[in-house]
DNA sequence: AAGTTACCAGACAGACCTGTCTACGGCAAC
DNA sequence: GTTGCCGTAGACAGGTCTGTCTGGTAACTT
């Protein structure tokens, strides 16, 4: 019955290193659908189709993919962010309201499920390396944010920086309980709405 | 050495319906601290100082004790939003802003780890009771605060409550990353701009 | 006094989860 | 060709989790 070669050969089939990101692939899909907890190693080792022990040889502990999983979030988040600012134009001011547009990109995508960074500090006890690398991240936003407030000329960038990444976490959060592209606009109009009374002019 | 009787008697010990308090009360402080994975049935059944047979009574599985917490939690939080809004005085645009003094308080206390219907959301995935439940605590304080935004005189109730929400969402999401008292601060004085622009008060 | 109710104590089953270990197949360099 | 390296396949151990079941005790009710 069984064909005993051909179709499926039993030794060496990735092109060497390549394991390694089929894994981080899966991890990222399973961990953002279901949660760090729910997505067991098992299932992210049978998805990706690869030996366990391959698995364990690039990530010694969940821990260690969970953290990879957060890098790669980091990134990806993080350039889209960069992407819709730039995308807003040269000026600061309107960068800061144009990010937001982001959000409503990421919104309107199949499976969102909000802020992995949030989610993920959900499931970890504080103090753990998760929940560091979550506090990370959140503050180089923050710090991104404020150094554009203080291209805008905002009079306290510090204090913008705080309003607009409230809302911005505040869209993101309620991203994990339904994906409404309402959020994503109020949030977009309560942001301008903050920058023009921070820079002084009111609309 | 274990004397017979008087220190630790067998059978009911407990006044009768009150190994429900018990649990509930257990499980508040479990769930809320660990998360809703990670604190398991055996330990809260320990830490209640109750029979399991006696626990899988009041709650035959898991879900219902998480669905009773839940429960437990809006009525709680619920009811601080009120009393801070109230605390305000009996103007409805100056309990919009002093609504948000809840959050200050919230972010003070000791074990402070954020909304625990977005961590609960975090952790289920969507369809289920919890997550549902989750779905409508948020709507309900939305609602209450598009009432009051109304009763303030907003021209858009809704876009004004929107981003009130997203502001008290935000602070709280990322109170599960620190309890950083300036967040709740921040999202205070953000309020005040929000409903201060809508109001058409510039100040 | 007898029965019912509400509780405690803990063994047990079955599933799942992480991580280790053995055994083997192809590929490239020496 | 032989020697490592990188990969597959899967058994296995040890732990934890949820949920069930048996047996026994105190108090309240009738």
């Amino acid at each position: 019955m069984t064909p005993p070669a051909a179709a499926a050969p039993q030794g060496a089939r990735t092109p060497a290193g390549q394991a390694r990101d089929k894994i981080l692939a899966t991890a990222f899909r399973l961990f953002y659908a279901q949660g760090l907890r729910a997505a067991g190693i098992d299932t992210i080792i049978a998805e990706s189709g690869v030996a366990k022990a391959t698995f364990y040889k690039y990530f010694p502990a969940k821990d260690d993919l969970i953290l990879a999983y957060l890098e790669k979030v980091d990134g990806v988040w993080t350039g889209q962010l960069h992407a819709a600012a730039e995308a807003a134009g040269p000026d600061a001011a309107d960068q800061l309201v144009g990010l937001f547009d982001a959000l409503a990109s990421a919104c309107g995508r199949d499976g969102y499920r909000g802020c992995a960074f949030i989610n993920a500090a959900a499931e970890s006890a504080s103090g753990t390396r998760i929940h560091a690398r979550t506090v990370a991240h959140k503050e180089h936003i923050r710090t991104w944010i404020r150094n554009l407030a203080a291209q805008a000329g905002a009079p306290d960038p510090d204090q913008l920086a705080r309003g607009l990444t409230l809302v911005l976490d505040g869209g993101l959060a309620s991203g994990v309980l339904d994906a409404d592209p309402a959020a994503a606009t109020a949030a977009r109009h309560t942001a301008a709405q903050l920058v023009s009374a921070s820079l002084g002019r009111n609309p």
